[in-house]
RNA sequence: GCGGGCGUGAUGGAAUGGUAGACAUACCGGACUUAAAAUCCGGAGGCGCAAGCCGUGCGGGUUCGAGUCCCGCCGCCCGUACCA
């Protein structure tokens, strides 16, 4: 082909997408004797097209993909699909389909989509995880968990819908109503199944410093969601026996030192007290409904507005003689963490201070920060700073540590009842993972209830537990529970009629281990093959969102531990490299009636934004996060077929860190579009100069083009992909500058063009396999090895050095590469720039080498 | 509510504590064209004739030197355990 042409991506793309699927470029060998790199992305939810955070997201592992494989690298780069899930089930009660066939339709059409972007992935190793062998091996997991004592059976609340029967999840859950029926939602408490993530809470904190190539801000998240905190449970003595029949209260706290300021003792909603107060009250009673018609969830539990009640009951303060406390039912109070109950010190914690200047509870400033003194008071805002103790007798002028020291000390050697009265103890805020959910698109879980033996798991040999086919979606609740045939089973153990678990799993299950089962996909006899995954895990490189930052990813890590118990291989920690992408955003648009307009109905009339087809007026909104409720969506097959893929790849890794949020502009898209016309005739004047002898050495050309191979392998080792695209146009630039110096000899622009390709081939691979052929190289650009660079090219003798009076550049000067301090010292102050700031000799020189100079007035 | 992050020209952004604004977009000027698009060349943070002064959300601090580190605010975003 002809380079004087304009370059024709949609139909080019096609055919390199053509001949890499022929010669199977990007199937990956167990048996590949190179160093291996496992770069994954977050498989996709398959809900029916991809979307721009889809195009972003593989876009940069597929970077990351083909530049390692040019390093050597045998790579692997799977995909698969993250297919259960509730939408499938929403979708079969909207539009009448099955959610099995819902969901293989969407794979089948993102499928097209994905291949269309060109990306170097394995396909042979797809799967989905609604794949009967996928679920089959996990319910294995499930039953290889329950052996090792991994798996419990507890109670916990659900969001229940009393109209519709069924249980919500909690973005189903708005206003505290049901999204359907409307009705006001209850609590319901429900017997479930867990996975014992508490066991690992200390080795999944510890090992956090491990993940060396996790971002800071996850390693911390996820710090602070385990939440290790080293306290005291005390018990507090009732001044009256409780209706439940108790006579103390058990708290949990990580100030035992505010004891002093304490002021009342507040209970969860759930908590057996409160119950039991409830039955003989009710003004309690409706306090402790409404508070749970707030639903589950903790958003709407902790940013409510502070309330209690009081339920009349007392208790003494352990250590001031005479002095009572009141007891609360309150509503910020969780059941789920410590003891489900609290003493409350209002000078020191912000919940408890609003709690208390809403019931006019005492406030005792008891901790004064280091630099006040004795008669400091806390006013509306509590001190939670280090400081000393005041207020608190014995405890007076102690450090907090001390105190909290000396009253743990004080409670532990004094009894209460037949015990002592306080108890160190470390507390976390995680909580073990509750996977059961009453749905039918899951992995079903492999139990049977039997009266007579309880619990008994489905024997190996009856796996898999397969979803049945015959459901319906037109009542509401779990199509499992009533199904005439799934649940009656008999009892593996005693041959009684017994009923078969309804419970699915958790989605995020699925997710959890899926990476592991990529090393060895069609393993039937077992979910993991243990010496593959060994050999190929940890993950090298992960890419997501940074929206997983802590369930998905602490879910995963717990699972490989768990897996590692289950004797499937050991490998506690599944990624080693983890990288969050932003998200894609777009501007909003909004029609005269206030209905949200879809960008490709939107034209610019003289600057004004108008509807294309009727003309009237639009308000262009602020740029948020695409989402098909606002229509501010850009459809990737719109992009890639007028545009192209490399297009589309350009603009994804142009511009933006590929941390933060990206803005999608057509601007920005013809910008990028531009440029892969540009590279194009670029190489095409190349191609006619290559065999120039030239009468220069192109020794700049030469030091260019290795600089910026130099600097584009660090910016794609270190996924600034942003860096390495303006890397890669100051090329482009340095590049054109030598085609139009006939002194430029063809060898050096040769070899600049041909690196060039190597090095822009991970991010425009089609537009690199056109070019590569069309200077005459052989094989694909997609098998070529990354560009060597020639360090002596790289090697400068001199340096420009800013020079600074007082912080502020007013000069610069060129020195040898080793200068000594002393010249370059001496050099710079006879500078006449430098001189004219200067009234007498200077006080100080600071000389930075190879940086700068700071010379102080 | 709690935990975490982000904030730099008109715009996206660059900058191991060391020349703020690389590179790109939009814009302005020029070349080519009957004209336009495309392409090529050049300009440009603000104020100022200039010397220079100001400038990285706001207010303080540390430092020879702060976009970068620390403290306090403001705004936006993510997570908050049954969305995936």
């Amino acid at each position: 082909m002809s380079t004087s042409e304009r370059y024709n991506a949609p139909t080019i793309e096609a055919k390199w997408r053509a001949a890499w699927d022929e010669a199977d470029l990007f199937r990956t060998h167990n048996d590949d004797p190179r160093p291996k790199y496992y770069v994954l992305e977050m498989f996709p939810y398959p809900s029916g097209r991809i979307h721009m955070g889809h195009v972003r997201n593989y876009t940069m592992g597929d970077v990351v993909a083909r530049y390692r494989r040019a390093k050597g690298y045998n790579v692997l780069h799977p995909m698969g699909w993250d297919a259960f899930g509730m939408p499938a089930e929403n979708a079969a009660m909207q539009n009448n389909i099955h959610p099995r066939e819902w969901t293989y339709a969407n794979i089948a059409s993102m499928k097209k989509q994905l291949k269309s972007m060109g990306l170097s992935l394995d396909w042979s190793r797809e799967f989905a995880t609604c794949d009967v062998d996928y679920y089959h091996q996990q319910q294995r997991l499930f039953l290889a968990f329950l052996k090792e004592g991994l798996v419990a059976r507890k109670t916990s609340k659900v969001n229940w819908d009393p109209v519709d029967q069924t249980v919500l999840a909690n973005e189903q859950v708005i206003d505290g109503r049901g999204w359907r029926s409307g009705a006001q939602v209850e609590q319901r408490e429900l017997s479930q199944w867990f996975f014992k993530i508490t066991d690992y809470a200390d080795d999944l904190l510890d090992a956090i410093d491990g993940l060396d190539r996790w971002p800071d801000k996850v390693r911390l998240m996820q710090r602070n969601w385990i939440g290790r905190s080293e306290g005291l449970r005390m018990r507090f003595e009732m001044k009256s026996t409780g209706p439940d029949g108790s006579n103390e209260i058990e708290v949990f706290t990580t100030r035992p030192d505010t004891i002093f300021g304490a002021s009342f003792v507040a209970v969860a909603a759930g908590h057996p007290l409160a119950q039991a107060v409830a039955a003989a009250r009710p003004d309690v009673a409706a306090f402790i409904e409404e508070t749970q018609r707030m639903g589950t969830s903790a958003v709407a539990i902790e940013s409510a507005e502070k309330k209690g009640i009081d339920t009349g009951l007392r208790v003494a303060h352990p250590f001031l003689e005479g002095e009572v406390m009141p007891v609360y039912v309150a509503n910020f109070i969780l059941m789920e963490y410590g003891t489900g109950a609290i003493f409350g010190c209002p000078a020191h914690d912000q919940r408890d201070l609003d709690f208390a200047l809403k019931y006019d509870l005492p406030v005792i400033t008891v901790v004064r920060p280091n630099d006040a003194d004795d008669t400091f008071d806390v006013g509306v805002e509590a001190y939670t700073g280090d400081g000393v103790l005041i207020n608190s007798h014995f405890l007076n002028g102690m450090t907090i540590p001390d105190a909290k020291d000396a009253i743990a000390s004080r409670l532990e050697a004094r009894m209460l009842g037949n015990q002592p009265q306080g108890e160190r103890k470390v507390n976390y805020r995680l909580r073990d993972w509750g996977i059961s959910r009453q749905r039918y698109w899951g992995c079903p879980i492999p139990v049977i209830h039997c009266e007579a033996c309880g619990i008994v798991p489905v024997p190996e040999d009856q796996l898999p537990v397969t979803l049945p086919d015959d459901v319906t979606f037109d009542v509401p609740g779990n199509p499992l529970d009533r199904h005439p045939t799934f649940t009656k089973v008999t009892c593996p153990t005693c041959d009684g009629p017994a009923r078969r678990e309804t419970d699915t799993m958790d989605t995020f299950v699925d997710s959890s281990w899926y990476f592991a089962r990529f090393t060895a996909p069609d393993a039937t006899d077992m979910p993991i093959v243990p010496d593959v995954m060994e050999s190929w895990l940890p993950v090298d490189q992960y890419i997501g969102g940074v929206e997983h930052a802590i369930l998905h990813l602490l879910y995963s890590r717990f699972f490989m531990r768990a897996v590692a118990k289950a004797g499937y291989g050991d490998r506690p920690e599944p990624f080693a490299g983890l990288f969050t992408q932003g998200m894609v955003t777009h501007e909003t648009y909004k029609d005269a009636a206030g209905n949200w307009v879809f960008p490709e109905e939107v034209v610019l009339d003289n600057g004004a934004a108008v509807h294309a087809k009727t003309g009237e007026p639009i308000t262009v909104g602020a740029v948020e996060s695409m989402s098909k409720s606002k229509k501010n969506v850009v459809d990737p097959d719109e992009i890639i077929s007028s545009y192209g893929a490399d297009t589309a790849r350009w603009f994804m890794l142009s511009d933006t860190p590929p941390e933060r949020d990206i803005e999608w502009t057509d601007g920005g898209v013809d910008s990028a579009h531009r440029f892969v016309q540009r590279v194009w005739r670029l190489i095409g004047d190349a191609i006619g100069r290559m065999e120039d002898p030239g009468t220069g050495d192109g020794l700049a050309l030469r030091k260019a083009t290795h600089a910026s191979i130099r600097a584009i392998e660090s910016d794609i080792e270190g996924l600034g992909f942003n860096r390495a695209v303006a890397r890669l146009y100051e090329w482009a630039n340095v590049l054109q500058k030598a085609l139009a110096d006939p002194a430029t000899p063809g060898a050096a622009i040769r070899e600049s063009v041909d690196a060039m390709i190597r090095c822009f081939a991970p991010m425009m691979p089609h537009l690199a396999e056109e070019c590569w052929t069309a200077i005459g190289n052989e094989g694909f650009a997609a098998a070529a090895s990354w560009p060597k660079v020639d360090e002596s090219l790289l090697v400068e003798d001199a340096v420009t050095l800013p020079v600074q009076v007082n912080g502020k550049k007013r000069a610069e000067i060129t020195v040898p590469k080793d200068a000594a301090k002393e010249d370059i010292e001496r050099a710079v102050l006879a500078l006449e720039d430098v001189q004219r700031f200067l009234d007498g000799p200077p006080r100080r020189i600071i000389v930075v080498p190879h940086r700068i100079v700071n010379v102080v007035a």
